[in-house]
DNA sequence: AATGTAATGTTATAATATAACAAATTTATC
DNA sequence: GATAAATTTGTTATATTATAACATTACATT
C-alpha cells in the first residue's frame, strides 16, 4: 500500500525531530520567497515554536513563550503570525482542537485531513485522493460548490493502541 | 441517484418549516422517554430555539433569546442544555463556526458531514456510507482506531449558486 | 532624506466556554 | 406523606479564544 497520501505520518518518539523542524524552515524560506512576502523574525520564530513537536499548539501557549523571550507581548502579535501562516501555508488550523500544526508539505496549498491522537496528542496529517474524491463527488451530486474542508479524525494511534 | 445518506437537505425559504420543528420535538420527546432521560422545559425550549431555522444557532444568540423569554439568564444554562441535547445525539456542533444545528436524523446516534452554504448561512447534513467508509479504511490502513468524525465543507449551495 | 507601505506594539474588548458552589426541583425510599 | 438522595437549575466568577482600533516602528521606493 503506498501512502504518498500520507503527507505527515505519526512520529516516534525519539526520531530524529532536529531535521523535521529544519526542513520545515527551509521549505517555508522558500515558500515565502517565491511567493514575495516577508517571514520576519517574529513570523518565522512563531513558526519554530509550532514545529517544536508535532502536536498541536494553542495560540495562548505561543503567546506565553513569546513573552518568556520578550517577543511580542500581546494577542495581537500572536494572531497576525498565526493568520499570515494559515495564509501562506504554513500551518493548519485544527477546528475540533482549537490549535494549530505546521503543514507536512508547504510547497503547494492544498486541503487536508488529519487523524488526531487522544491519548499521546500527536497529529499526522494526509491528503488523499479517494477521500478528496468522495467528498467532491457528492457533493457535486447535490449541486454545492466546495471552497474549504474540515476534515479531522479523533481517535487513538496505532503506538498508543500497542500500549 | 438515491439521496438517503441526506439526512437533512438544503430547504427552500418557503418551506413548510413548521413540520420540520414538530418533527424534531415530536422525535426528542420519544428519544428522551426510551432513553429514560429528562426533556426539561428548559432543555426543551432550547432545541425549540435551535430548530427555529436550518442556519447554525450561537451559544450566546441562545442565551439572549432565553434572556428574552426570562428563562435562564447566564452561560451555564445554555451550555448544559447544549451538552445534554448533544449527548442525547438531538443537535450537533459545527466546529468550523462554533455553532449548533439540529440533528436531522436523531433516532440513533451517528456522525454526520455537513455542507455549510457560505451565502446563505443553511446547513445540509449528510451520513453518507462512502464517505464514511472511505475514511475508515485509510484510518484502518494506518492503525489507527476511529472515536470520532469532523467533517464539514464549506461552499455555496446549489440555490446560492443560480443567485 | 522624504514618502508610502507593511509590520509590530499597545490597549481595550468581544466571543466562546467552564469551574465552583448554592438553591430548587424531582425521584426514590422509608 | 415525610425524608433522603439525586438531578437540574441558578448564580457568581473566571478561563479561554479571538478581534478592533489606533499608535509606533521598520522597511521599501523614490
Ligand atoms: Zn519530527
Ligand atoms: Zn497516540
Ligand atoms: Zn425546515
Ligand atoms: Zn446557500
Amino acid at each position: 500500500m503506498a501512502n504518498d497520501s500520507v503527507l505527515m505520518p505519526f512520529k516516534d518518539r525519539d526520531h530524529a525531530h532536529q531535521s523535521c523542524l529544519e526542513k520545515a524552515l527551509d521549505q517555508a524560506v522558500k515558500n515565502c520567497e517565491s511567493s514575495g512576502v516577508r517571514l520576519t523574525p517574529l513570523r518565522r520564530r512563531v513558526l519554530e515554536l509550532i514545529w517544536g513537536s508535532h502536536m498541536p499548539v494553542k495560540a495562548y501557549d505561543l503567546l506565553d513563550q513569546l513573552r518568556d523571550e520578550k517577543i511580542g507581548s500581546a494577542p495581537p502579535t500572536v494572531y497576525r503570525s498565526l493568520d499570515f501562516l494559515l495564509e501562506e501555508g504554513l500551518i493548519h488550523k485544527l477546528q475540533s482542537l482549537n490549535a494549530y500544526v505546521g503543514c507536512g508539505e508547504p510547497l503547494k496549498h492544498h486541503t487536508s485531513q488529519f487523524l488526531i491522537c487522544r491519548d499521546c496528542g500527536e497529529v499526522a496529517e494526509m491528503d488523499d485522493p479517494d477521500i478528496q474524491q468522495v467528498l467532491s463527488r457528492k457533493a457535486e451530486s447535490l449541486g454545492f460548490q466546495v471552497l474549504d474542508k474540515t476534515i479531522e479524525i479523533q481517535g487513538l494511534c496505532e503506538k498508543c493502541i500497542a500500549g
